[in-house]
DNA sequence: AATATGAATGAATACTCATTCATTTTTCAG
DNA sequence: CTGAAAAATGAATGAGTATTCATTCATATT
């Protein structure tokens, strides 16, 4: 319809402009990576683009508002490999757990250049009220998902005096602190160790759903 | 030689540099706190310490060495705190464990503005190699001392199967998760619950020694 | 083919801030 | 007391960098 086409105005220059703000925030994420979020400046940014200088406050008007997009794909992105992983796993909702588990130690979401952004917005957010929103917001709904999961199985199973929602919390706080782990000190613990240690925290607590692994 | 009075080197005025050191340093760490790292200028430090602009340099020779001994003067402090908590605390391992949790969750470590701190610093470690190493130097003496409980605990109840490094890894690991929800989400999240949430992971893992605080 | 549109460029601008250092103030041995 | 040395000051410097905007260039529209 060529008729809908001028309508729209612009499909085809709005995409542009959609992929163009895509290509900054990948480059901000690669230039965060390697030189943090303190030596990371416009002409860095922009050269990782391959584009020039002014790009960036055409398309995200600030520096400022460059990293708080940046951080929201980066929490966007996340959130919907979690609810993916969860979804395609079985119905049982350990399963979906282990699936979870199996992607946060994932070379996708835990390789050390990813982890050094997420830290370095982490150590931002204190004094940035929108970075905190956002990661706020990102926790919740992490922290929700585990909760109704292990609220199931303590249903199913009659497990007594365990509440889900302090469970979830646990769990994310052992992932977070293994991210931790694996951004300081990669030589001392591994992404296998890290999701052992991750699944005997699970076993601990849900003996009968969780295998303890090996102690190495 | 004679000249012994070069070497005593007059103690009041060894004693007043070391003194503007650490005045120097708490500046940078209210800072911190206040502004974050990246907006934390020499000026914002010295005015916090009531002193003139130049006096970094005196005492510190640049901004990024003031850093580097700040996140030294916070990984010491730590250490000492814990060390002490640990001896203080009975022969029971499992007290000594218990009084490092109550310390990590206690104001005097976990309030937001010290933790502000630490995450700035784990934000940029990445890409620090200094701040790397005294942080992960940190953890690898927390981590012993802990392991070490563990396997005292282990050894003297005959659990089997357990792993007290993994263990020690873990406990750190939740600890330090909590601590990024006790940054991000405090009103979600109180010391209090933090802590037994801590005292959660303990007791699935040796229910004979710890007891499972109250579901809320 | 002619014209209009707006994306992209990058030199120039404006500003921030770490660092320097000439000067002043304080300390303390003799 | 005295004066030489140490400590402290803060105005001046200049390197670095976010942002602006006049201009160019590619593409769409007529």
């Amino acid at each position: 319809m060529a008729s809908t086409a001028q309508k729209v105005s612009s499909g085809r220059r709005t995409a542009a402009k959609e992929t163009r703000r895509q290509q900054l925030i990948k480059a901000t994420i690669k230039s965060v990576a390697k030189r943090g979020f303190a030596d990371t400046t416009m002409a860095d940014v922009t050269r990782e683009a391959g584009l020039s200088l002014g790009i960036v406050n055409l398309h995200f008007q600030s520096k400022d508002n460059l990293f708080e997009e940046t951080l929201r794909y980066l929490s966007d992105e996340y959130e919907s490999l979690y609810t993916s992983a969860a979804e395609n796993a079985g119905p049982d909702p350990a399963d979906k757990l282990c699936a979870m588990v199996e992607l946060d130690f994932s070379t996708k979401v835990s390789d050390r250049r990813k982890l050094a952004v997420w830290f370095a917005f982490w150590g931002a957010a204190k004094t940035r009220p929108t970075y905190l929103q956002i990661c706020a917001e990102n926790d919740r709904r992490y922290g929700e998902i585990v909760a109704s999961l292990f609220q199931q199985i303590i249903n199913e199973d009659g497990y007594d005096g365990l509440d889900a929602e302090s469970l979830a919390i646990g769990l994310a706080a052992i992932v977070n602190g293994l991210w931790l782990d694996l951004l300081m000190t990669p030589e001392e613990l591994s992404r296998d160790q890290a999701r052992a240690i991750c699944y005997g925290y699970l076993a601990s607590i849900f003996p009968d759903r969780f295998s303890l692994p090996e102690a190495d």
